[in-house]
DNA sequence: TTATTACTTTATAATCTTTATAATTAGTGT
DNA sequence: ACACTAATTATAAAGATTATAAAGTAATAA
């Protein structure tokens, strides 16, 4: 359930090299276990009692380093701040159009932009895919050469 | 073209009550004229030397004026600051899994999921594409008989 | 054309979110 | 435990957006 989640996320953090820090420990706890959409300022309140003398930017560094590492989701409605999502289950693809590499990154579903099709179109939607589509690294390294 | 778009928002404008000032009709020629999607700044910038009193508040005042007649839209993708999009034509597909129809919808090309895709793998990332699939209105209705 | 009125613009300041900096502290692999 | 390097803290600064009040101006009708 959620502890399982957080322990994977743990072992993703470990995966990328990124250091498991107990600030770190408890903003993705609070990301999972919150159910929410928090703001950085959110997330800096609700952990004032375990952490009282961490910093906001603290909070924004984290935040950021799980986006880099795809395991949360920055959501840039229209309001003043940004709102972070816990990244569960989704990814998609990147193929290199070189190699033919795939290779899979996480990003939470495109739910909006269902809705908005099925809105506009009136179609009953089951599903989506999207592919990104690149060079990856090693054949980048090869045109150079 | 590009001139019966301008001539079309200031009757909108018009239409809706809205007062034509010299500076909603500089921003809205810029907006329609830059086939980009510019920020606050970029458009107060670009109309420094027609308007060299003109206020940033000015600018964006008239782009949520613009945005609550419709004539705009906002998009807040990753970066600080908002940007503008004059009603433009990016759209993606919807396709009916029972009749095979193909509709079009509008929506803001995904460059966010492009920007992740990059980062995360090292991809150099070209395009994307993404399909939305579903049941036309049309072959709802066959379902239900 | 001119007067009126309400809406706009300007200039400035304030607010709020987010990032940068530098010194200190603390994970992690050996 | 040690050394290496990254992360945290505290603070300041930057940057985007909004608020305010005074001055200016577009639209309308007499």
């Amino acid at each position: 359930m959620s502890n399982s989640e957080l322990k994977e996320a743990l072992d993703t953090l470990k995966a990328t090299g990124v250091r498991i820090t107990p600030q770190r420990h408890a903003i993705l706890e609070y990301l999972i276990k919150s159910m929410s959409h928090p703001t950085a300022d959110e997330i800096y309140k609700a952990l004032e009692g375990k952490f009282p003398n961490m910093s906001v930017a603290t909070v924004y560094n984290n935040l950021r380093v799980f986006r880099e590492v795809g395991l949360v989701k920055e959501l840039t409605y229209g309001d003043s701040s940004s709102r972070f999502d816990y990244v569960t289950s989704n990814h998609y693809h990147v193929i290199c159009e070189s190699c033919g590499k795939i290779v899979d990154f996480h990003y939470p579903a495109l739910d909006e932009v269902e809705q908005l099709a099925s809105h506009v179109t009136g179609f009953k939607v089951s599903h989506h895919r999207m592919e990104v589509y690149g060079t990856c690294p090693d054949c980048q390294k090869k045109d150079v050469h």
